[in-house]
RNA sequence: GCCUCAGUAGCUCAGCCCGGUAGAGCAUCUGAUUUGUAAUCAGACGGUCGGGGGUUCGACUCCCUCCUGGGGCUCCA
């Protein structure tokens, strides 16, 4: 009987009779319940029923891992499109991917409900205890096609993906069948802990002209603690959600009758917003930018020369017709920005030459689309517009990324990476149509971000219309990324708004290059994160009550207002509540407020000048001179501190 | 804009399946209480049950439609 030679760790070798499979051999080394899932073969994925014909290499696929979450995920796809077709016969399968903490899979059949999906669950779960072996079929394309034509999402998935002569591989569950390269688990029981989390509706091959398929989103773990740990995260994200706390901490409302995605700041919010902008105000101070104001609308032809009507038409409001003309909202600046620049005459000298503006541009983003203060049609922006030669680019790209940085830091972001956008030059319509140019500006992006080491992913399709751009990317607690930042380099504003500057040679020189910037986002979003990040509980910079004054008695009142006139006198944020709840009451209410902190006032305070000082964490200082703590919160503030330090953390 | 789930007092939620005309806690207000660290007691106020239409003797409840919100698609800061 012939032998394979099976490398099971580096340089270990065993023999085992040719025809045994990677399971038998992983389960003769790792034991029955080792929990892997799939194994690497000379390092490529696959199934634990591969029989091994020749010498090569086995390594196991942990189920924990980040390969056997994968593909434990995509069998438990499978499994959901098992049950579903059980249940509903007409329902097509489409496509069903493992994606980060599950999968999704989508039909084309009717919208289900909540009902529908925990009927779909239990029948997972019975498919599950049936404990049906999965396993892998090779086709040739005729008997693939017969297999699946009756579906025309596989068919077009075969016509896309799979070269007419060579056939490929299906994965067989009882008599469920799927179109599937695999690897997939051995069978079915393996399967234990999912959950279908919600259902919704997703265009084919997300084109709204296409079918409307119905997407069913499950999570999917290894073991029970991946799944509860998952849960319990998901509960917390929600603890976190800004638009609970900006409820509770009375940040922003928004009211039907003004209109959705506009925002109304109430004082609280307005304070964190306002102490965003008087940061960002004295920062691009020091960095040389120069303060404007450009009005909230301007005439078609404006919008016409900068390129925002042909290119980003459906992204602006309706035009107003009036007695002079036709006249849009502002979804950008920069076409008043260029404007400016081109008010008077400009030379070599001026250039960089930075125009800052603090404002709103108004976007007309798709009704569904909006979200609490993260997606608005209103946008508040730290803009600005850098006009410089192309040798200026790197140095103002350098500086906006460490601005950036430092903004970040000031705030106590640490979560996020860079993503240089790049235009698709298969889907040339959306973008201003100069290749060259493109490819130019785009390798000169790449260039300044290597030469600053900043590590970056690139993303295709993801430029403006006008150039490629820098992102700065974050993940929301939800777990829904989004844009923060974004630095972008436009090479076709010059052409548009006939942008020149005088050189030193006195020669008129057209190569002015505009960089667009926002580094803060938009204060919606910029608070939305900000909120869900901390919580609610900002550091004592940012927190729009720094100290909520609670007296134990009426005896307190007049001390306490002395304490408040201080404090105001210092211009910090104070509140007094001298009602007569109790204490304990009164804590617990002002709780959800998150003050940086409470001053508690009774008769040893009053007495000794002092007050007693609670963080948020419940940790407290007591007796600390009214003076002292003046000093302290002052110097806490001053220094944007991201950490409440009057009260050590013990 | 499309699909889906939801909408009951300022907030959190019960009642709806099986139609008989609305409830709790917190907040607010008024008393009493003067309190030392996550709910002092009592009372009052507060809702054309998201809007409109339909079915019915009768609709918070069943049906249709619109609006708003959550999730997803698309888009994007």
């Amino acid at each position: 009987m012939s032998t394979v030679k099976i490398e099971i760790e580096d340089g270990e070798f065993r023999e085992y009779e040719t025809g045994i499979t990677a399971g038998d051999v992983i389960r003769d080394i790792h034991g029955r319940k080792s929990g892997v899932v799939a194994t690497l073969i000379d390092g490529i994925e696959k199934d634990m029923s591969t029989v091994l014909e020749s010498n090569c290499k086995i390594e196991p696929i942990d189920g924990e891992s980040d390969a056997g979450l994968y593909i434990l995920r995509h069998s438990c796809a499978h499994l959901l499109a098992q049950a579903v077709t059980q249940l509903y016969p007409d329902a097509k399968p489409t496509i069903g991917p493992p994606i980060e903490h599950g999968f999704y899979y989508d039909f084309f059949m009717q919208p289900v409900g909540d009902e529908e999906l925990k009927k779909i669950e239990e029948q997972m779960k019975e498919i599950m205890k049936k404990n049906l072996p999965i396993v892998r079929e090779e086709h040739t394309n005729d008997s693939l096609r017969k297999m699946f034509g009756g579906n025309k999402f596989k068919t077009e998935i075969m016509d896309d993906k799979i070269g007419y002569e060579v056939g490929s591989t299906a994965y067989r569950q009882g008599e469920f069948v799927d179109l599937c390269r695999g690897p997939h688990v051995e069978s079915t029981s393996q399967i234990r802990w999912f959950k279908l989390t919600s259902s919704s509706q997703a265009y084919w091959r997300a084109d709204s002209k296409r079918e409307s398929l119905t997407r069913i989103y499950g999570m999917c773990y290894a073991t029970k603690e991946g799944l509860r740990n998952r849960e319990k995260q998901i509960q917390e994200a929600a603890k976190r959600d800004h638009k609970k706390i900006g409820r509770e901490m009375e940040l922003y409302m928004i009211d039907e009758m003004i209109g959705k995605g506009l925002p109304v700041w109430l004082p609280n919010g307005e304070i964190l917003k306002s102490s965003i902008e008087a940061f960002a105000i004295k920062t691009e101070e020091e960095y040389g930018y120069q303060r404007v104001t450009t009005p909230v609308l301007g005439k078609k032809q404006l919008f016409e020369a900068s390129g925002h009507l042909p290119h980003y038409a459906e992204g602006m409001y309706p035009p107003m017709e009036m007695d002079d003309g036709i006249y849009y909202l502002k979804a950008m600046n920069c076409p008043m920005h260029h404007l400016i620049y081109r008010n008077k005459k400009r030379s070599y000298r001026d250039l960089p030459l930075r125009i800052a503006e603090y404002g709103t541009v108004y976007r007309n983003e798709m009704s569904g689309t909006l979200a609490g203060l993260l997606r608005v049609r209103m946008l508040s922006m730290n803009d600005a517009h850098i006009y410089c030669t192309l040798e200026q680019v790197a140095q103002e790209f350098a500086n906006n990324i460490k601005m950036v940085q430092d903004y970040y830091s000031a705030f106590g972001f640490e979560d996020y990476y860079f993503r240089l956008s790049l235009w698709d030059s298969e889907n040339t319509e959306k973008y201003i149509d100069q290749p060259e140019n493109w490819e130019a500006t785009q390798n000169h992006l790449r260039k300044i971000l290597d030469d600053l080491g900043v590590s970056y992913i690139e993303s295709i399709g993801e430029a403006a219309f006008y150039g490629p751009k820098v992102d700065i990317q974050f993940t929301t607690t939800i777990g829904r990324e989004e844009s923060m930042s974004t630095i972008q380099l436009d090479f076709a504003a010059k052409e548009r708004f006939g942008l020149k500057y005088t050189d030193e040679t006195g020669i008129e020189n057209g190569e002015v290059f505009v960089i667009h910037r926002a580094p803060l986002s938009t204060h919606e979003r910029f608070v939305a994160f900000l909120t869900e990040h901390w919580s609610g509980n900002f550091p004592t910079w940012l927190s729009p009550i720094q100290v909520q004054i609670i007296t134990i008695s009426e005896k307190h009142k007049k001390y306490a207002k002395m304490v408040s006139e201080k404090l105001l006198k210092s211009g910090i944020r104070v509140k007094i509540d001298d009602s007569d709840n109790t204490i304990g009451k009164k804590i617990r209410l002002h709780r959800k407020m998150r003050p940086a902190y409470m001053a508690i006032i009774g008769d040893e305070e009053s007495e000794n000048m002092t007050i007693s000082v609670r963080a948020r964490n419940g940790l407290q200082r007591n007796g600390i001179p009214l003076d002292e703590f003046v000093q302290e919160i002052e110097k806490e503030i001053h220094n944007r501190k991201t950490t409440l330090d009057i009260v050590p953390e013990e």
